[in-house]
DNA sequence: TCGAATGCGTTTAGATCTAAACGTAGTCTG
DNA sequence: CAGACTACGTTTAGATCTAAACGCATTCGA
């Protein structure tokens, strides 16, 4: 389906032009087409949030893929991950995975429970607090790990290559202020823990 | 693996081991934590993905509760956007949804049935072309978006006011240059194109 | 002209997630 | 000390998506 090996008529075709603007930027054409059919539609925002959810949706699936062949899904890396990170005795609770993920309770739960299944965690109830439960990395679930990790990794640091360093330097920093941000103003109207104990 | 250590748990006390470094930058304190776990891995992109899907994943999940009160979805928005922004006679074909979208067409046959059933776009067979597909905008489908969309642009736009007009014009300008591409090293052959809002 | 190759949209199977309902177990309050 | 409350994890219901299998016209090559 490439539109490379289209010798012929493809240029010829009279295929409605779609007032489209510019194929160089078609992120700038979305505001352009707003702006066009709704004067005064508050788009300010595209150029950022548009091209935020295009790259993480190309970036996931473009992940997905490659641990796919690896036997995994990028859930349960995430899991193993975060776990792995943590350093010996690779514990945490399940509420702590939660909030590393950025998943519900249930997501952890399912996700806990497929990779119990498989024999990559272990579940236990927690000794400390109430009615916590300490999920640990087994040899299988941490060897794993060390076999995808760097794998993906690499993957995704030859994605960027397109920008120079001092360019991905100066990206990491907006990103950084900008998410700090956002979580804190979506963080404020929404949890509510109330200090236990 | 990207997930990224946490907002600030304001629910811990003065109490547990955690050494966790720093709740300032908890995406540089995943990097920090792999080095400290695994000398040589790959950390690079880890300050541009990770807040990337953060972001992508906080952005949606907001936008999917602003939506639930106007009674439409986040999916569903976006196909009835993307007619809508085409302008008169608000029409493409299920092809050129799914390009727009960045959605397989299994996804595009499945949103354009589901707003066909709540009366939002009608589906014709096309004229022009072979086998294709027209789905066109209704009455309903139209005043939905009129009533929606700012909406949401508006909502979006104050989650980004924590960063100035400047520093948002500089992150525009990367992430577009990021995004054209990455989308380029995965393939031209699979997107080309705009979708969100 | 006829069968194979294409292009397009739909259908189906399987996976994952959120939201909400639960089931409990410690913890306040009066 | 009893009942309400709070914190946690699990379960269930419902939604959406990808990937792959289809069903069918249209076009192409011999």
């Amino acid at each position: 389906m490439t539109a490379a090996d289209q010798p012929p008529d493809r240029s010829a075709r009279p295929v409605d032009p779609a007032p489209q603007a510019a194929p160089a930027d078609p992120v700038a054409a979305i505001a352009a087409a707003w702006e066009r059919e709704r004067p005064g539609t508050p788009v300010s925002s595209i150029g950022i949030v548009t091209p935020i959810w295009r790259l993480a949706k190309l970036l996931g699936d473009d992940r997905r893929r490659v641990l796919a062949r690896a036997g995994i899904d990028a859930a349960t890396l995430d899991l193993l991950s975060v776990l792995r990170r943590q350093g010996p005795p690779y514990t945490l609770s399940t509420r702590e995975l939660g909030q590393r993920s950025l998943v519900t309770a249930g997501a952890v739960s399912q996700r806990v429970a497929r990779a119990e299944r498989e024999g990559l965690v272990t579940r236990a109830p927690g000794a400390g607090r109430p009615r916590t439960v300490q999920v640990t990395l087994t040899e299988a679930g941490h060897a794993l790990v060390e076999s995808t990790v760097d794998q993906v990794l690499t993957r995704e640091a030859d994605l960027l290559t397109g920008l120079t360093d001092a360019q991905q330097r100066e990206l990491t920093e907006l990103l950084r202020l900008l998410l700090s941000d956002v979580q804190r103003r979506l963080g404020d109207d929404r949890i509510t823990h109330v200090g236990q104990e």
